[in-house]
DNA sequence: GCCCAATTAGA
DNA sequence: CTAATTGGG
């Protein structure tokens, strides 16, 4: 057995302030990165084109960083149940280490490949949480529960002291020539393109891929945005929000090195406003953190509604309905402009997650696992705990009791898209017709059929009285 | 600005 | 018993 350890990339793709990977570091300088394409999540139908190529850019990036430390990182397309362990016996690895994570996929997979490691007899390390400022062992209420309720989460959250970056680490020693063809002979291959495996995007991506570029977002959001963050960031036309997700889904960056940028910004903070607002985004992390603890304790959220009075809901489901909201044309233009956001850019703002998750359950009462899909079909930063943790919010059908959610989609953008930039922007049709008109949906029949953009499909009114009647209705039946 | 929302966790 | 992200009318 050589002093090799390998370190198993999953959602942390930088070497910087990466917990396991200085854990692993500390143990040995030999040291060699693995990252597996799994072919049980690429086959999966809700995979995004525009996060698999973001993904497939942050492995090349990962891999130059690997080779500036002096060493490698070893991609293979393998199911890590058996890549893994076979790559580890292959090398005559002393140790596999990797960061945990709280999806149900990854615990089931995490642990069948631990179960392989030690019928090897090789060493496996996992109990580092590099993805979280507080893992889901570390946040209970009073009565030593996971929190159901944001806000005293929160309150318990933000008092815990939060880890600080980790210094940059010594170089590594990689694998020697032989090594690396014993490595190929165990499955290490060249890092394919997206194409390679199936997913084309040729849009520009909302964030470039590597550590780089997302240090450089964190930088220009820390510095300005984030000051202002309260107001601007509910205005889908301004760039008020940090667009990190997708760098964070991935790891990427550092969620340490992100709340040290917070902690700087609150130290350079000259005002209350400004003050409230570092606080504001703060909360938003914790909000990401909260989704991630709900989904690791109460992994069925993953497979549906969490409240009993949701569990059975007779949802619609029709299905020409869906294919309009999909496709942006469900002819109120705020939902629209939202939908062909998300298809044209594989992103969509936060305030218009919301719109649409609230027309699609409570306007079109279509199932929210139907939406909650479709944007992971889409979405570069789809995460699960956030996907569903924004869906079942919006659906009412999550932890975190309160009343039923249903967003008037005319009075939404009369009060943050208030000139129509934001639609103007997406439903190119729209673009001459008058703001008044635009901003509250109000737009002739007349209008419509000459600039070709549809009817309302239904009736906000009539369906928002019809969704809390069927709602009152099935309650009584669950109890 | 005022009331209603609708349920319950959490102290 | 109180309080509850981003609302609606």
């Amino acid at each position: 057995m050589s002093d090799l350890i390998l370190f198993w990339h999953r959602r942390d793709l930088r070497i910087s302030d990466n917990t396991g990977l200085a854990a692993a570091r500390e143990r040995s300088a030999k040291l060699v990165g693995v990252f597996c394409l799994d072919p049980d999540i690429l086959q999966r139908d809700d995979i995004a084109p525009a996060r698999l190529t973001y993904m497939i850019g942050c492995l090349q990036a990962l891999q130059k960083q690997y080779s500036q430390a002096g060493s490698q990182l070893l991609i293979l397309h393998n199911n890590p149940v058996i890549g893994i362990p076979v790559l580890a016996e292959a090398l005559k690895a002393k140790a596999v280490f990797w960061n945990w994570d709280v999806e149900p996929y990854s615990q089931t997979r995490d642990i069948a490949v631990i179960d392989s490691l030690k019928a090897q007899g090789i060493e496996f390390l996992h109990q580092n949480w590099d993805q979280l400022l507080h893992s889901p062992a570390e946040i209970f209420s009073g009565s030593k529960t996971p929190y159901t309720v944001y806000t005293p989460f929160w309150k318990n959250w933000i008092t815990k002291p939060k880890a600080t970056p980790i210094e940059t680490l010594p170089n590594f020693a990689g694998l020697t020539e032989q090594e690396q063809e014993i490595a190929q002979q165990a499955g290490a291959i060249k890092l394919p393109s997206a194409q390679d495996l199936g997913f084309s995007w040729d849009e520009e991506l909302i964030i470039s891929p590597g550590e780089l570029a997302a240090q450089k977002r964190l930088e220009i959001f820390t510095k300005s945005a984030i000051n202002e963050y309260q107001e601007q960031r509910n205005f889908p036309a301004v760039d008020g929000t940090s667009q990190l997700s997708a760098a964070l889904k991935f790891g990427v960056i550092s969620i340490r090195t992100v709340w040290q940028a917070t902690i700087e910004a609150l130290e350079n903070s000259r005002s209350e406003e400004v003050t409230a607002s570092i606080r504001t985004w703060q909360q938003e992390l914790a909000w990401r953190e909260f989704y991630q603890h709900a989904m690791y304790h109460f992994p069925a959220l993953s497979e549906g509604a969490y409240r009993d009075s949701f569990k059975n809901f007779p949802w619609r489901n029709n299905e020409a309905h869906f294919q309009a909201w999909c496709a942006g044309k469900t002819g109120y233009p705020i939902v629209d402009a939202a939908m062909r956001q998300l298809n044209e850019s594989g992103w969509m703002h936060n305030r218009c997650r919301m719109i649409v998750a609230s027309f699609l359950t409570k306007d079109l009462i279509i199932n929210p696992q139907w939406g909650e899909k479709y944007f992971m079909q889409k979405l570069i930063d789809g995460d699960l705990s956030a996907n569903n943790g924004g869906w079942q919010w919006s659906a009412s059908s999550g932890i975190d009791p309160k009343p039923l959610r249903i967003f008037n989609p005319a009075s939404q953008s009369q009060k943050f898209d208030v000139e129509g930039e934001y639609i103007r922007r997406w439903v190119s049709e729209l673009r001459s017709v008058d703001s008044q008109y635009l901003v509250s949906g109000n737009i002739l029949p007349l209008e419509r059929r000459a600039v070709g953009y549809p009817a309302p499909i239904v009736d906000h009114k009539k369906q928002q009285a019809l969704f809390k009647e069927i709602y009152q209705q099935q309650k009584v039946g669950v109890v």
